[in-house]
DNA sequence: CGACCAGTTGAGCTTGTTCAAGGCATGTGG
DNA sequence: CCACATGCCTTGAACAAGCTCAACTGGTCG
């Protein structure tokens, strides 16, 4: 580990399309993978939390494929390359599989869930990832996101979050209060909304087979 | 390479959380991510075409992350594991960043482009994919797809589907018959949806610098 | 011929957007 | 201390995009 560098709050740590150093440990603080339309449409394709690696890649590839900014002040750590440290390898294996895997929520979240389950499911996913870092209390959460930094996340307005966040609420699923975010019952919410299935039978709906209804 | 072995249409290929074994080259047809929710909604999370790597994994990550299943007849191949063949790395790791772009562009498409855009993003970049496979003539090309999987990868109901393919006919903008798409000007397609800005002045908007508007 | 699949079309409805205004807390300069 | 600006949240009303349900076409295959 070599000695953290800081970066301030609404800087870009990587720009798209700039070549990309030495892998980044997120040592404190939150950044967001973002791309835009030329419209000034926004999209965050993801959240990048503390514990989180970024710019790690495989080979020369020296180009960032999305720009990278902070949200709140960073704390930063270059980190070994996976050549110079052998041992690391495992662990930046497991990195790289869980960012792919929260593409895929995200995926899933934007092509079919609507508003309700979008915000269920992005805090469920939120709370995961935060008690893996370590960094969740119970069944509350601080955070630096405003609505719009969600709707631009799980693709809405923000007003359409903001009135989605008063139903949750109403249905005493979420209580928002600007910096963190309550979950009473995060068991009842998941079950609540319709989550991922890994059945196979109902996979086999996928391939047209009706034999099985 | 080893012998190719043959899948047959509609048939997984692999099913999540079960455990993968050698990655897998797809020597012919075309096959897909797929997830879904429990009540049946299913999203396609993104294509695999021929010369594409399914199952490929920087460590003993035993358990598959998404179920892909054959759209069509598939020919298979075992590819060698990469740390068997060590100059295979470089060629594996640009698959793997690939695969990654694809990802965020679908990301991109479902949570902020409308069905028009969705559609013209889909197949520009099918046109690209496949060009890069050597399959592209011109500027038609044949796909193995219904108009109801189309409806699967860009979030949408096979109906709305129609109806958009109808306004980009009736635009002159695309082409569908079943089995091909023509795209009669891509460039001119891509120039009129709004794509993907990498302008840093634009980026500055995201972190609501004002001062440069 | 009948069954089935892919595509097509219509009418009514729901979800989410747009535009606009206002509230409340915080911070800042006079 | 007050006036004013700013950031974040909240709310209303009108609108538009996309969904649902249902029916129908044309082609293919047994």
């Amino acid at each position: 580990m070599q000695r953290p560098r800081t970066v301030a709050g609404n800087l870009e740590v990587l720009v798209e399309g700039k070549p990309i150093g030495d892998p980044i440990l997120i040592v404190s603080g939150w950044a967001a993978r973002v791309r835009l339309l030329a419209d000034g449409r926004k999209q965050i394709l993801g959240l990048l939390l503390p514990g989180d690696l970024i710019g790690h890649c495989y080979q020369p590839c020296p180009i960032a494929i999305t720009s990278i900014i902070a949200l709140t002040n960073l704390e930063l750590c270059r980190a070994p390359s996976s050549e110079t440290y052998e041992s690391l390898q495992p662990a930046y294996a497991i990195s790289h599989s869980l960012d792919e895997a929260y593409l895929l929520s995200q995926i899933m979240r934007l092509g079919r869930m609507n508003a309700y389950e979008r915000l269920a499911d992005f805090f469920l996913e939120l709370f995961e990832r935060l008690a893996l870092a370590g960094l969740a209390a119970g069944n509350k959460i601080y955070h630096p996101l405003t609505q719009e930094m969600v709707a631009d996340v799980i693709g809405l307005t923000t007003v359409h979050v903001n009135r989605t966040l008063g139903l949750m609420r109403r249905d005493r699923e979420l209580i928002w209060e600007t910096g963190h975010v309550t979950l009473p019952d995060p068991d009842a919410l998941s079950a609540r909304i319709a989550r991922v299935s890994t059945k196979v039978t109902a996979l086999r709906r996928v391939t047209g087979d009706k034999t099985q209804e």
